[in-house]
DNA sequence: CAACGGATGTGAGGAAATATAACATGAAAT
DNA sequence: ATTTCATGTTATATTTCCTCACATCCGTTG
């Protein structure tokens, strides 16, 4: 449910996308650039990256690696697309993004998973917010 | 297994971190001067939280609210260190740390992340990164 | 072959985020 | 009334990231 939500969390900048992706900086802001991700930008225009946006990288990476082409890619990717609810999750995601600032929503966001976290746990050792990335 | 690995990558600067957990960048700091978490740096000395360190912050705001002072927080967190298997782990982390170099480790993990997510998938929609983040 | 466009590297110049350090402050403890 | 704890605030330095421009390499095409 706020899967998508979760998952689509503005958080790594792009130092560390780049050591996961083993990308440079340079290719990943290309790949923007040519509409092939669209992370989330900071106050300061800064990129921040989501596990969405790390995975369509990875993806890109590895069809890159076969020689595929951005526009061969951008088909790829097109292709993966929910062909189902696209519109339902697009407009769900939208009307948060419209109805709540990007500050309520970073800290409603906050919330949920501070408040998942705090119950039915009794050890760290289970972790508390990396539960729900999964 | 390697999960305590994925849970620790350093992955966070400290602005998400603050936005994650609503604590102030004054706070998370003196935490950590007072040995209550310990994230990683950055070559160029910038502090990188992992997952584990924002569930730790998580749990010691927790406590604050409870009015725990630090003294007290302190001892909650050792207490909650596994009492099993903790040399062994705690090893492990110090033998990949020690035989494996930073950048090693970095690409050992990315790759991992990346073979995990290429096979058995089909949908973006099922994601590939976050996948290893439960 | 020569020219062109796609994909990436590199460097300049500037802005944003973060680092440390020092001092200020309110509340709690002594 | 002091002292200590926990945090805020401000100043200054460094690192990281931004955009833009130009260079380079290479495959395709006229």
């Amino acid at each position: 449910m706020n899967d998508e939500i979760r998952r689509s969390m503005p958080l790594f900048p792009i130092g560390i996308v780049k050591s996961l992706t083993d990308l440079s900086a340079r290719q990943i802001r290309y790949y923007e650039e040519h509409g092939l991700i669209n992370p989330a930008r900071s106050e300061g225009n800064r990129r921040q990256f989501s596990f969405n946006d790390v995975d369509r990288l990875l993806e890109i990476k590895s069809l890159i690696e076969k020689g595929v082409n951005l526009a061969g890619i951008k088909q790829v990717l097109s292709m993966k697309e929910v062909p189902e609810n696209r519109e339902v999750e697009q407009s769900k995601v939208e009307e948060i993004h419209n109805e709540l600032s990007e500050k309520e929503l970073r800290r409603m966001l906050q919330q949920e998973l501070f408040n998942a976290g705090r119950h039915g746990k009794s050890s760290l050792r289970q972790g508390e917010l990396s539960r729900f990335f999964h």
